[in-house]
DNA sequence: TTTAATTCCGACTAAAAGAGTAGGAATTAA
DNA sequence: TTAATTCCTACTCTTTTAGTCGGAATTAAA
């Protein structure tokens, strides 16, 4: 169980932008001193948030990145959702009838994985980018 | 964010063990066959949750595993832990002063992933085996 | 008009983790 | 004596992760 550095930088990085936020945009140079993630694994990071309307982008001299809606908007699922990293602790497809490991049926830890992902999911529901500002 | 076979199998293994009961041990096979699960794969999980105390084992013919304690007693957060599944999405040493990514404080988003494994930890402190066999 | 800063994009690679196999030793009931 | 079983270590194949690299396109500013 865990969560790999791809949406942990996301996270991070969306934090930097919203926590730092100024009148032009925030280039990702910026950001990769500040939160010392290098500038080319962000590079990649940031085509899939604004693939996902969650950044919008500026090119050129002084260009970069500003947030596309407010913190407030921005939930972390939405965050963790755009860069892949999905919560899926189920091993089945869950709309089939089939269960995991070839059986027919639904395994025995079915609904545990179930619950979990909603547990899970639930809480990526509730935070919001602009809540992350205030823990700090 | 995902779980991986190894602890599901744990607790699918387990829950199998819970729900079978009989008289004597059960052995491997029974449960590979059950729960579709290889038997050498099997072996090298129940020698983590015997090392944990879940199960105890007898050797030879007519031999296999049975629960160590009852289903009610066991948590899923033992039989996770037992085989090396750790919830752990913070990224740095949680007593250290130290940040991740070689910084010299904590960053944007420790207390976030602090909060996160709280709930997750949580949900494997409540639950016990025992309940998964009502949840089917 | 040139330059430097920047996003954009695809392909590549090295390392780590995951998922399981393989082989054989030890034990024990029948 | 045999078959069933746990015990234990080591190995291997595959997938995922965590980036790097090279270069094109865009734009502000000198
Ligand atoms: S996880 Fe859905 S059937 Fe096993
Ligand atoms: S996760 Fe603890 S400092 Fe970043």
């Amino acid at each position: 169980m865990k969560l790999t550095n791809k949406g942990r930088y996301a996270v991070m990085a969306m934090a930097d932008l919203a926590s730092n936020a100024k009148d032009g945009p925030i280039s990702l140079t910026e950001i990769s001193i500040r939160q010392n993630i290098s500038l080319a694994y962000l590079e990649q990071i940031f085509l899939k948030l604004k693939n996902n309307k969650l950044v919008k982008s500026s090119r050129g001299a002084n260009g970069g990145y500003v947030l596309e809606k407010p913190a407030s908007e921005i939930k972390l699922s939405n965050i963790i959702f755009a860069v892949d990293e999905e919560v899926k602790t189920l091993n089945c497809k869950k709309n089939s009838k089939k269960g995991c490991n070839n059986k027919t049926t639904k395994c025995i830890t079915h609904n545990l994985w179930d619950q979990l992902d909603q547990h899970i999911n639930g809480f990526f529901e509730k935070v919001k980018l602009q809540d992350l500002t205030k823990l700090n």
